[in-house]
DNA sequence: GACACCTGTCAGATATTTCTTTCACGTGTT
DNA sequence: AACACGTGAAAGAAATATCTGACAGGTGTC
């Protein structure tokens, strides 16, 4: 079976598509790559907001950004969907919750002033 | 094509995944059903926070709960998971997307003070 | 009665996420 | 110089999500 990511980046790849605007991002760039200022006034955002929802997409590693130079000299930094494929099942879960980082326990535990 | 849940009930499944406890209580219910107090115990997690977690996952149609009597009389509330299959692509999440509620325009719209 | 188990909810503290505003920098054109 | 376009980031407000502790009810057994 091909076993998904840990159980912790499961986590954060779900929390970053957990989210309208960001559900939003990502269907507009399967539609082809865009740059950021111009993918804000296509979604309806302002730039800042959408500076922030890209990071968290990148960093989940759902999307990738590029830094280039356009003809006129401009820098334009153009995002583009990555390849992912995630099938979410109960079953899936369960085999994914087992790579989660356990809580830390109150117990008698580890040494760290 | 299988075509998933509406974009916002996708949004709403997702966020009830994004989260480790909840992601926990999906493992261990897809291992057989349960009760919420020894669910509690089996997770390590207090029975209060238990129940808003649960309550997340029910809301989001990815468990149900049903309250039956045992043998003692005592009143005991069982939870089990319910069958999904999502299956997340950027393909597929262009196509939920369009299903969004719209984002409310500030235009020249509603009238109320 | 006092204790075990089960269920639920509410108020409030804390942490995190979301969003706006404002600033800085770059280029090329009028 | 003033304006168009592009980039990034910080500060603080506002809205949610998370978590704890205390309380309510129920049953049955010692």
């Amino acid at each position: 079976m091909a076993d998904g990511p840990s159980g912790d980046r499961l986590v954060e790849m779900l929390a970053a598509l957990a989210n309208p605007i960001r559900l939003r991002i990502v269907a507009t760039l399967a539609g082809g790559r865009d740059y950021v200022s111009h993918l804000a006034r296509e979604i309806g955002v302002s730039r800042p907001l959408l500076h922030m929802h890209l990071q968290k997409l990148e960093a989940a590693g759902l999307i990738t950004g590029r830094l280039e130079l356009s003809d006129d000299g401009k820098a334009m930094k153009y995002y583009e969907v990555t390849e992912f494929d995630l099938h979410l099942t109960a079953a899936a879960l369960a085999a994914a919750a087992q790579t989660l980082t356990p809580p830390d326990p109150p117990g008698p535990a580890r040494k760290e002033p």
